[in-house]
DNA sequence: CGGGACATGTAACGCGTTACATGATTAA
DNA sequence: TTAATCATGTAACGCGTTACATGTCCCG
């Protein structure tokens, strides 16, 4: 009855699963807003779905573990037919590239902002995503390097092995920096567009 | 009994009523496909639903338009309740931001790709993203100046005289272009790490 | 005589979101 | 006692997508 179809963040969740070992559904939605963030946003019940979905795909086990403090925790791990499925779906091309970002849909009616209101819109924007460029950058340190993440004890799968000098994760840290840098300069630019009046306010950085 | 309420993309489809004067759904997909584009990807259906939804909250009139040799056109117009949306909104702080791309997710997951898989990906995207940054100068040039659109004989609602000498259309000209360049300097740098070898190409591996 | 542009729509479907539900532990 | 963290899920809803439906004109 369900469809049994995968979608990106399908593969998104697979993938987590892959390279970080055996993982439960909190921890899959946890590294998820740190690693999937800048290409796919993620919500919780969200993952639990997908798990459902690649439970019934046969591309992940779960295993109960049992816990006396806390609930019980149900962990997954992807199976051979899941890695068969990403490597698979690595060979289709790619077919959702997408934005949607209402800022700069209010920044292209802005003949119509009252004043004041772009103004404002503005600079909470570039707080956010000052933020979001130092949530990156402290991402890469934490990443690069060595594999992080600690669940030292368990030892996934065997192809996991390569999440331990991965240089993908790099590349989309990298990714994510440098939107986040030119998304920045563009804030600052429209700003400066919109109000340029105002404080001698002698440029942030370069 | 449908929800009287409004979306990012119905004050998307509104604004560009706002700007560009009264139009029909058929106009209102081409120009959106040329201007929205790069922060709020639009259907043809989802044109059409927004109208009816507009039309039921009185933010647009319709008259229809008799051609003979061509199906009527419904030609589309924002009312005064329309342009008291647009702005309200424009007082709201925006609530999406999301990007998705399906080949920063398999770039993520590169390592489970089977040789030539990744590679070919990249270079298919380089040669997408190449010409949307193509399209978006030539739509900066086109549109940048006077208001384009060749619409000379409809004269709309003397708000939107705006969009005579817009300057936030430039604007967000700019960030989609910025953005293609940056989207391409990742791309060839991934590129050049997925395959280092192959040509002379200077300094590959160690 | 087929294909593209012009022109308007409907039907079906599910991903992604919001909100709800439950309940223990720990720390301010 | 209030709130955060840990932990797992379900229910409802609609936007956004895909596919379908219809018909004319114009060009090669």
């Amino acid at each position: 009855m369900e469809p049994l179809e995968a979608y990106p963040i399908t593969y998104g969740i697979l993938g987590l699963l892959a390279l970080w070992g055996p993982l439960s559904g909190y921890d899959l939605k946890h590294i998820s807003d740190q690693i999937l963030a800048p290409m796919w946003g993620v919500v919780q019940s969200q993952v639990y779905k997908e798990l459902r979905r690649m439970k019934e795909l046969g591309w992940v086990d779960m295993e109960r573990e049992e816990q006396e403090l806390r609930p019980d925790r149900k962990v997954y791990s992807i199976t051979e037919k899941g890695y068969t499925a990403l490597q698979s779906w690595q060979a289709q091309p790619p077919d959702v590239f997408q934005i949607r970002d209402e800022l700069l849909l209010k920044v292209l009616f802005g003949t119509f902002a009252s004043p004041g209101d772009l103004d404002r819109n503005l600079r909470n924007s570039i707080v956010e995503h000052e933020m979001r460029l130092l949530t990156y950058q402290q991402n890469g340190l934490s990443l690069s390097g060595k594999g992080t993440f600690r669940h030292d004890n368990k030892r996934p799968n065997p192809y996991s092995d390569a999440s331990q000098e991965d240089p993908y994760l790099g590349l989309i840290t990298r990714f994510a920096i440098e939107f986040e840098k030119m998304y920045l300069r563009w804030l600052y630019e429209a700003l400066e567009m919109v109000e340029p009046r105002q404080e001698q306010a002698a440029g942030g950085e370069s």
